[in-house]
DNA sequence: GCGATCAGGT
DNA sequence: CACACCTGATCGC
């Protein structure tokens, strides 16, 4: 459970995930998603008294976290105080003292995390240097050398601080099967159970909580059905989870929940009461989706637990493991990461020391270093633009750009979707996403390929530029958008990153792949390979432009409803042929990630 | 009557 | 295995 207080060193005035005590006096408040122990005090009086007289005052976060907040009553006051914010577009905020007119300027950018719906990371770049608030997150080995706005041009960012979801930064916690190993699982088990007759029904026995949705979005999407839930909602207004739930209880897989559930199950009844209209028994097994782990060189990493009779425990995790933060906190290199959470057993002094050691001064190297950059999986329709031509982006115009196969919005949605049996074993994240979800995502990522197709390792975008020089505020006006729903899902090429993450997808299936590499290996091959770059923290020189909300300026160079943001977009070089000193950065950046740097050229665009 | 907190449950 | 709840008891206002 978190024990955040709400506040960060470098930027007090802002408060997240807590609204009790100090955090009262915030100039503005940031909620990284929609579950209770992150809303401590969020319906208190006194907030609401503040919220009454202060004209400045805001709540930041995702579209989703806001329909989900607003969709319970208690939190309906907040609606004229929350700003909801797209993902990946930086915003300009202006923390304003009232009393004194003191104000302090910030760009926050959310980024998807990947732990329930609407689920954000926070991003702040300021005068105090660009800290990221994780939120509670999971993220596969490689997912964060996706994510645009951690890099700055080519180069990793100067994080000066992370604050972290640190649930399962235990060695304890080593390895925990990927969402689509899980996921698979669950689908077997069910299928197989349903499929016997129409009585054999399955209930998923999930907690009070968001994060479950994509396990109903996609056993719907197998088994061409609906599940059966309490409400719809929550959900009315996002249909691409809307349309696998339904409160209809004459279907065979079941996550409806009631008071005795346990009760009723042991009756042979689902929660709901639902029976056959024939009065035919039905057959109900029940799942429980709960975290599983495994140690460092656990083999065998069974994701389905027999528990009983009808009874099984399904592996299932809200956040990433042990190795899956070590993976994203060695390729951001924080200069300061501070826990938010103490894991069961261990004690704050004890995770501050083994977070040292994942911090950019504990790696030997106190200049910052440059980080080969994973495929920034972008797939958005529409012509290259081509980039900044400023000397200083040294990727600029590569034909790294490998942006892949660009799809209709719904053509590649069932074929990501649903993972393909003959494939081999899956490795990493998945696309786990309902078919509306993700082509909205892929405005932002390409999630087309699931199975271990080879894939570029290396960057394809260009800098960021200057990024204040256009004024294109949105207003996120029309419908809002669900791209925030688990985006994450879509990063799904961490295949190519496995070599360099401290556990691969052999020790969590596994499978027969071989390479195993150790952390040490892992770190002194990235060293070898290291370029000492220094970080150009990115300027937001935006101008006070005009935005929808005061003090809020969003920042986003394409401007408009479709989030464009040009500065990222690849350059699509048709020839690029003149040998430049970009090109043997390049050639650095795919030895260390292993590719065959000969043959790939001509192969680009065929992934 | 309300909210906060804790214990105990899934 | 923990998580993110929920319920119920107790306390203070």
């Amino acid at each position: 459970m978190s024990s955040f207080l709400g506040r960060m060193k470098e930027y007090p005035y802002i408060s997240l995930d807590r609204f009790d005590r100090e955090n009262l006096h915030a100039r503005a408040y940031f909620l990284s998603h929609c579950h209770k122990d992150h809303m401590k005090g969020l319906k208190g009086p006194f907030l609401k008294r503040k919220l009454h007289i202060s004209r400045t005052v805001r709540l930041y976060c995702s579209f989703v976290t806001k329909e989900l907040l607003l969709n319970n009553p208690k939190y309906a006051f907040w609606e004229e105080y929350i700003v909801p914010l797209e993902l990946e577009s930086p915003t300009q905020i202006s923390l304003v003292d009232e009393a004194s007119g003191e104000k302090e300027d910030i760009v926050v950018t959310l980024l998807p995390a990947g732990h329930c719906p609407g689920s954000v990371m926070f991003l702040f770049e300021g005068a105090q240097g660009n800290v990221l608030y994780t939120g509670d997150f999971r993220l596969a080995p490689g997912d964060a050398s996706r994510i645009e706005h951690l890099h700055s041009g080519s180069r990793v960012k100067d994080i000066q601080s992370i604050y972290l979801d640190s649930t399962f930064y235990d060695p304890r916690f080593y390895q925990i099967p990927t969402r689509e190993l899980c996921l698979n699982g669950i689908s077997e088990l069910i299928g197989n159970w349903i499929n016997q007759s129409s009585y054999h029904v399955a209930w998923l026995n999930c907690k009070a909580a968001y994060g479950y949705e994509y396990l109903f979005t996609n056993l719907g999407e197998t088994f061409n059905t609906q599940i059966h839930v309490n409400s719809l909602a929550m959900f009315k207004k996002m249909p691409e989870i809307l349309s696998y739930i339904t409160t209809d209880r004459r279907t065979q897989i079941h996550a409806c929940r009631h008071p005795k559930d346990e009760e009723y199950f042991q009756g042979n009844r689902v929660p709901c009461g639902c029976t056959a209209a024939d009065g035919t028994p039905l057959r109900i097994i029940s799942i429980k989706p709960s975290t599983m782990w495994f140690g460092e060189r656990t083999k065998k990493t069974n994701v389905i637990i027999k528990t009983g009779a009808s009874s099984y425990r399904a592996c299932f995790s809200f956040h990433s493991s042990y190795c899956e933060i070590k993976d994203f906190l060695s390729y951001l290199q924080p200069v300061n990461i501070y826990p938010s959470v103490i894991p069961i057993g261990r004690t704050l002094t004890e995770v501050t020391q083994m977070l040292r050691l994942m911090c950019r001064n504990q790696s030997d190297r106190s200049a910052f270093v440059y980080k080969p950059l994973g495929v920034l999986k972008r797939s958005r329709v529409q012509q290259p633009t081509y980039g900044s031509q400023s000397d200083d982006e040294l990727f600029d115009g590569l034909e790294l750009v490998p942006v892949r196969k660009k799809m209709g919005p719904n053509q590649d949605a069932k074929s990501g979707n649903v993972p393909d049996p003959a494939a081999p074993p899956p490795c990493e994240s998945s696309p786990l996403m309902a078919s509306d979800v993700q082509s909205a995502a892929q405005n932002y990522f390409d999630c087309t390929e699931s199975n271990g197709e080879e894939e570029e390792e290396d960057a394809d975008e260009e800098g960021k530029g200057e990024q204040g020089d256009k004024d294109s505020q949105t207003c996120p006006a029309q419908a809002p958008k669900w791209e925030d729903f688990f985006t994450t899902e879509t990063l799904t090429d961490s295949q190519n990153s496995q070599s360099r993450s401290c556990c691969s997808a052999s020790r969590a299936s596994g499978s027969q792949t071989p390479e195993l590499f150790s952390d040490e290996e892992e770190a002194a091959d990235r060293a070898g390979f290291s370029l000492a770059l220094s970080a150009s923290s990115s300027s937001h020189s935006s101008q006070n432009v005009d935005s929808n909300v005061a003090d809020t300026l969003i920042l986003q160079p394409g401007g408009g409803a479709s989030q464009e943001s040009s500065d990222f977009e690849v350059a699509c070089t048709p020839e690029s042929t003149e040998p430049q000193p970009e090109e043997l950065l390049l050639l650095y950046r795919k030895l260390a990630s292993g590719e065959d740097v000969i043959t790939r050229k001509g192969s680009q665009g065929s992934s």
